[in-house]
DNA sequence: ACAGCTAATGCCACTCAGTGGCACTGTCAC
DNA sequence: GTGACAGTGCCACTGAGTGGCATTAGCTGT
């Protein structure tokens, strides 16, 4: 996830540098001037880059507003991919979540921020965003399903899953309300902290 | 919900009947010709009203795709903001559901899971549905929130706001996957087979 | 029954997201 | 160098969604 910039051909090079000017200046100007009064033309102006080319690189407009969201989904996705996963299930996908996120780039916590804000107050960004999450949930399901064994229809295993995002989104939230707090570290006590709300959640009253 | 149509004023039955219309043919014509394939013009010309109406009828395409789910969510919200809720508050929003789910026009169920399986086809609906859900839950945390003089931030109220929606929307896929089978009672039944998973959920083995 | 009021509609022109096609250019392999 | 080709720019197009304004049609009052 870090600069692995420098060993790569000059093409690719350039290429991932556009990549990442756009999801950054596209951050940019969505947080200074709002996310609908931006156009891809003022993005791909800003940016340098015709439209087509932009499209080549995110598949919407959504898409490159969420990229700080994307990337640790998909950072979250390998590491499951890969990781021993023992024990408590629900404990232990919160564990690689830590993990994934004590991995992330230096800058990523910056722009994750800024992605969450603007998330909560554009409706459509919240969509897609919940999509993504919806999307690692299937691919997640189906990752787990495939190694113990069992279907992707077992529900129990489903319901975890759901539980498990659930919570992070819970935790996100929060994280976001009061600003960013704490920085990742902050972000990973707040998570530890929902998922010891569980248990009372299921049981407390109105 | 039911036909309370007949008793009113002629120019409110004419609007009602043109949204009704609008949302069964574009429920028709999506699952006859594929959500992408139909154009809200092909929508227009077969209920034979102007573009412009439909936007001051549904706020966009996915709106009226998904009018079935924003049926639901809205009784339910309704209810919600009546019922006694004593007791767990899980089991009760629970309950609250199920006899929103019976109290449905006899109609809706078919729409309902016409709604599901297209949901389910197309991300665009899928992400947009989420949201609704996301905004449900907003509503709901905000409702109990006030009702019980905690404030929004109360983290147990909304994880577990979250765990309800995360469990129905379990139970949901389920359904929609074995075809409706056994129409709203086997959805209800599902959900309750759903929601007594939950224990097992939280500490169940990978 | 008729005229006036107004909500709802139709029509037209417009913006902007997103796509397809094709020519072009810069990078890589030889 | 030179050819191959990935990546880009440009252009024209479709379709979603909006604003403005004239028109229709249902609800008044008399």
């Amino acid at each position: 996830m870090s600069d692995d910039l420098r060993e790569l051909p000059l093409r690719e090079r350039k290429k991932l540098r556009t990549r990442r000017a756009l999801a950054e200046t596209a951050l940019r100007l969505f947080t200074e001037h709002g996310y609908d009064a931006t156009t891809l033309d003022d993005l791909c102006d800003a940016v340098e880059v015709s439209k087509r080319t932009f499209f080549r690189n995110y598949r919407s407009k959504e898409d490159v507003a969420l990229a700080a969201d994307s990337d640790l989904w998909s950072a979250y996705l390998d590491r499951v991919a890969v990781a021993k996963l023992d024990g408590p299930l629900l404990e232990a996908l919160r564990v690689a979540l830590n993990a994934t996120l004590e991995d992330m780039d230096p800058d990523w916590e910056r722009r994750f921020l800024a992605t969450r804000e603007l998330s909560e107050s554009v409706p459509v960004l919240q969509s897609h965003s919940l999509g993504y999450c919806q999307d690692t949930t299937r691919a997640m399901v189906e990752t787990l399903a495939g190694r113990s064994g069992t279907g992707v229809d077992e529900p129990c295993l489903r319901l975890t899953v759901e539980i498990f995002v659930a919570s992070w989104r819970t935790a996100c939230l929060r994280w976001t309300a009061q600003g960013g707090q704490g920085g990742r570290d902050g972000l990973t006590d707040l998570i530890e902290r929902t998922f010891a709300l569980l248990p009372d959640a299921l049981t407390c009253t109105a």
